[in-house]
RNA sequence: GCGGGUGUGGCGGAAUGGUAGACGCCGGGGACUUAAAAUCCCCUGAGCUUUGCUCGUGCGGGUUCGAGUCCCGCCACCCGCACCA
């Protein structure tokens, strides 16, 4: 035999320039072959490679040479996401261009990614600041404008007074602006938006089509479509004005105690004369824009004198101006219940408006007291008139019906969807083809013109934007009159570069964003990979988009992604000292069961496990650990353990066992004998048995990205192999595993296969080979162990033939001492029995 | 606040309503070695009156011959919330 150690920093170089030199992953769509593509959410190039990367990557990258073994022609391409803040952020800290520093971060993770041997077709590679993608993409913009799927209106931004700057939602700190540290202000703004409403049926019907996306994907996305039946209908109010409120709830109509209205809202701008409720609006302008922030600020409210009229009681309710009521949603006011919905219960208690009960568990409960808290269950309508003892739903539909009859107001629909904003007042961006005619309003730029380049020479030195700012590039000309005019100088959201790249991945022509043929071939991506983080945003906007080019004619396809899998957080420890500071693991060591720093002997508090951030300093560089294990251990520790779902806890010990696996692999493959013979005795039939058994066990797990699971096998038959006498089954057993590793392992499976499987006829490379075949006969055990329980408490087990009859069975089972015993002389009253599994007794 | 998820030994986890803890890591004991590393073998949920028995899958109830799995009610933690990617 050869060497008695696998060498990775030997290995893995060799292996990764044979499949290049090869061509051995670059993905043919004039292929005979079915097709396959497998996609993980490309990078965002921050700079490195991470943990989380690796394993997203890895998981992908298995299913790629899997299916390959398995006779498909695999996509399985890499491209970059890179445009985005990071690099704005880097030319005001560092100096340097965005696109300089993007593109130097490429180049590394590049590197990164093929010393981890990813079975990548490189030749497809792009970036989104690429111009010709994001050229594009403008065409792809002009496009939907075209249909109609583009317009523009006025939109809130969070603002930094300081500043004077917009601000992303990730850059308010506790409502103040990260670097100004100013108060955070609501500002409106002209913005362009795509119609993503008009496809919300749709997106929300084709729900139903994706079998293979998780459950919780598909649901959170059902929710955030939201939609939803309710009636709306207008208030007459004491000034004379109607008032439309939407409500989801116009069976709790009889609990209404008061109105609330937003604060840009009609009614309210109309009061805006008085200063006291000027300076009320003022101060709902205070805070940032997102949801969470909304919803738990407190909840304030102005008391505006006028009163609107009860549809059915006459009474007159008074009109808050309030701040958790938003203009964008529904008709910008709302009737408030504060019995039977929790945000009007606060606002009524805290403005000490009636809480009546209008639900209850039975009629009977009528006059039960409210407590501290919101009823917003089912139940029966109470203390309402007419309503009374009808269902919830019941009197849903009969309040709609009234109104309808009466003529005050309607059942509707409402999305809770919102429509796409894309516009950013940012520079490293898609710049949005469109120019400001001083004649003709916003016009297209031709597309002769197309694309539409970002300049190079831009300050970041004063904030804003630098395509505003920027002393020549927003002057243009009107394509239509001539006349001087102004560039649009927003930029497209990240999100719309991300929407549509898996086309271009799969096309690529020069003169079009993607060609309708070669989409056909390939589409829909087969496994799409990424953090449960993108289930709503990225996901619903890529279906969207999808959508779109098919609607106008573009596409043939719908949805995407066929299959959709969110994989888990790598996670680690965390080290702090006493004063909070953060510690790396490598600054740290164990010194018995307590950890120091390694620096000074301080003592450190190991903390939870949690995502690795740089914040935490708990990150792990996955080039350090693949210079010291190689590449294949990360990928099997990658893949084992945790399920792919779920959080992936990093740790040292873990790593070194997954190195230590790999060698004692390449021992067992350099037992590989291809002239050793028997097949006769029972431990040869039962390791040809576990080999053929791995095969198809393997084959299901990985296909159901039941990673660990494979893992898991792949141990068991490594133990058996291991423990065989040499024989024809041993050799076959430890071939097998050979090409069962080589989708999580391939370096060592290709170095396995050239020192030793060529010796038993194997040409070429392993990666080109096909998956084994299983002889379906020796699948089957011919031995059972049956569970024997007596009341349901297992007492003993048996071992029986496979094919024995029932009564034969529970003859040798109440032939069992403990059995006898546990049944204390009683004649059991009933037998459950499950064949092949267990038998209960029950006396 | 709203939406979604997760919870099983010291740790990661396995288990079509049917033998809870497969497989891996850690730990303990032993073999080999001048020694170490590497490797191999054995043990490893808790408790007890130990041929065996009792308890045990976040907590409290329920359904069932039988519940980690199904139902009801809680608790804790994680993710998302529309300008982070």
């Amino acid at each position: 035999m050869t060497d008695t150690r696998f060498d990775p920093s030997k290995a893995d170089g060799r292996w990764q320039r044979a499949w290049d030199e090869a061509g051995t992953f670059i993905a043919d769509s004039n292929s005979e072959k079915p097709k396959s593509f497998i996609l993980e959410m490309f990078p965002y190039p921050s700079g490195r490679i991470h943990m989380g990367h690796v394993r997203n990557y890895t998981m992908g990258d298995v299913l790629a040479r899997y299916k390959k073994m398995r006779g498909c022609e695999v996509l399985h391409p890499m491209g970059w996401d890179a445009f985005g803040m990071p690099a704005e952020n880097a030319a005001m800290e560092k100096k340097v261009h965005p696109g300089e520093w993007t593109r130097s971060n490429i180049e590394a993770m590049k590197a990164q990614l093929k010393r981890i041997g990813f079975a990548l077709d490189w030749t497809r590679e792009f970036a989104t600041c690429d111009p010709e993608y994001y050229g594009h993409e403008q065409a792809l913009f002009l496009d939907m404008y075209e249909a109609g799927l583009v317009y523009r209106r006025q939109s809130e931004v969070n603002w930094d007074p300081v500043d004077m700057t917009v601000l992303a939602n990730e850059q308010v700190i506790d409502g103040k602006g990260w670097r100004s540290g100013a108060e955070v202000e609501k500002r409106k703004l002209d913005q362009w938006f795509l119609k993503i409403t008009d496809f919300a049926e749709d997106l929300l019907a084709g729900l139903d089509e994706l079998e293979d996306w998780p459950d919780k994907v598909k649901l959170m996305q059902e929710n955030w479509i939201g939609k939803s039946q309710g009636l709306e209908f207008s208030f007459e109010l004491s000034n004379g004005d109607k008032l439309p409120v939407y409500t989801t709830r116009p069976d709790t109509i009889f609990g209404a105690s008061f109105c609330a209205i937003a604060a840009d809202h009609p009614v309210a701008q109309s009061l805006s004369e008085s200063a006291d409720v000027a300076a009320f609006i003022e101060e709902c302008k205070k805070g940032g824009t997102t949801a969470a922030e909304l919803e738990t600020a407190e909840k304030l409210g102005f008391d505006t004198g006028i009163t609107a009229r009860h549809p059915f009681t006459g009474a007159a309710l008074p009109v808050f101006i309030a701040n958790f009521v938003l203009m964008d949603y529904g008709t910008g006011a709302v009737m408030g219940v504060p019995g039977h919905d929790q945000r009007d219960f606060e606002f009524a208690t805290k403005y000490k408006l009636p809480i009546a009960r209008v639900v209850a568990r039975d009629v009977s409960e009528a006059d039960a007291p409210m407590g501290t808290e919101a009823e917003p269950g089912d139940g029966v309508i109470v203390n309402s008139d007419f309503l009374d003892g009808m269902s919830v739903e019941d009197a849903k539909a009969d309040v709609i019906a009234r109104a309808e009859k009466e003529g005050w107001g309607e059942g509707t629909t409402v999305w809770r969807l919102r429509d796409w904003g894309i516009s950013r007042q940012r520079y490293w961006g898609t710049p949005i083809p469109i120019i400001h005619s001083p004649d003709h309003g916003p016009v297209p730029v031709p597309r002769d013109q197309l694309p539409v380049t970002l300049p190079e020479d831009i300050d970041f030195e004063t904030p804003g934007n630098p395509l505003e700012r920027h002393p020549t590039w927003k002057h243009t000309t009107c394509p239509i009159s001539g006349k001087p005019a102004l560039r649009e100088t927003d930029t497209l959201d990240t999100f719309t570069n991300s929407s549509w790249y898996f086309l271009r991945f799969a096309s690529q022509p020069e003169d079009a964003p993607f060609d309708r043929q070669e989409i056909a071939k390939w589409l829909p991506v087969e496994h799409y990979i990424g953090g449960v983080e993108h289930a709503i945003l990225h996901l619903l906007y890529a279906r969207f988009w999808t959508r779109a080019l098919a609607r106008i004619g573009q596409l043939d396809v719908k949805e995407p992604f066929a299959a959709l899998f969110t994989q888990g957080m790598v996670t680690h420890e965390t080290y702090s000292l006493g004063d909070g500071s953060w510690l790396s693991p490598d600054e740290v060591t164990k010194d018995g069961a307590d950890w120091i720093a390694i620096e000074d002997g301080a003592p450190v508090t190991a903390g939870r496990v949690v995502k690795m951030s740089k914040s935490k300093k708990n990150v792990v560089d996955p080039d350090a650990i693949i210079a010291d294990y190689g590449a294949d251990a990360v990928r099997w520790f990658m893949l084992s353990d945790s399920p792919p779902e779920r959080d992936l806890p990093w740790s040292q010990d873990g790593i070194e066992g997954c190195a230590r696996f790999v060698q004692r692999l390449w021992r067992l493959f350099q037992q590989y004998d291809p002239d050793a013979t028997g097949e006769d005795s029972a431990q040869d039939k039962a390791l040809a048995r576990k080999a053929h058994q791995a095969i198809v066990a393997v084959a299901e797990d990985i296909e159901a990205l039941g990673f660990n699971k494979a893992v898991a096998r792949i141990y068991e038959l490594t133990g058996a192999t291991e423990k065989a006498a040499p024989s024809a089954s041993r050799t076959f057993a430890i071939r097998t595993l050979m090409s069962l590793v080589s989708p999580m392992m391939p370096h060592l499976a290709e170095e396995a296969h050239s020192r030793f499987g060529s010796a038993a006829g194997n040409e070429g490379l392993i990666a080109d080979a096909p998956w084994p075949e299983h002889d379906p006969a020796l699948l089957v055990e011919d031995e059972v162990t049956i569970a024997v329980q007596v009341m349901g408490k297992v007492r003993d087990t048996i071992k029986v033939p496979k094919g024995n009859t029932q009564e034969a069975n529970v003859a040798i089972a109440m032939a069992s001492k403990n059995v006898i015993q546990n049944l204390g002389g009683k004649e059991p009253k009933r037998t459950i029995y499950v064949p092949e599994r267990l038998i209960n007794f029950v006396v």
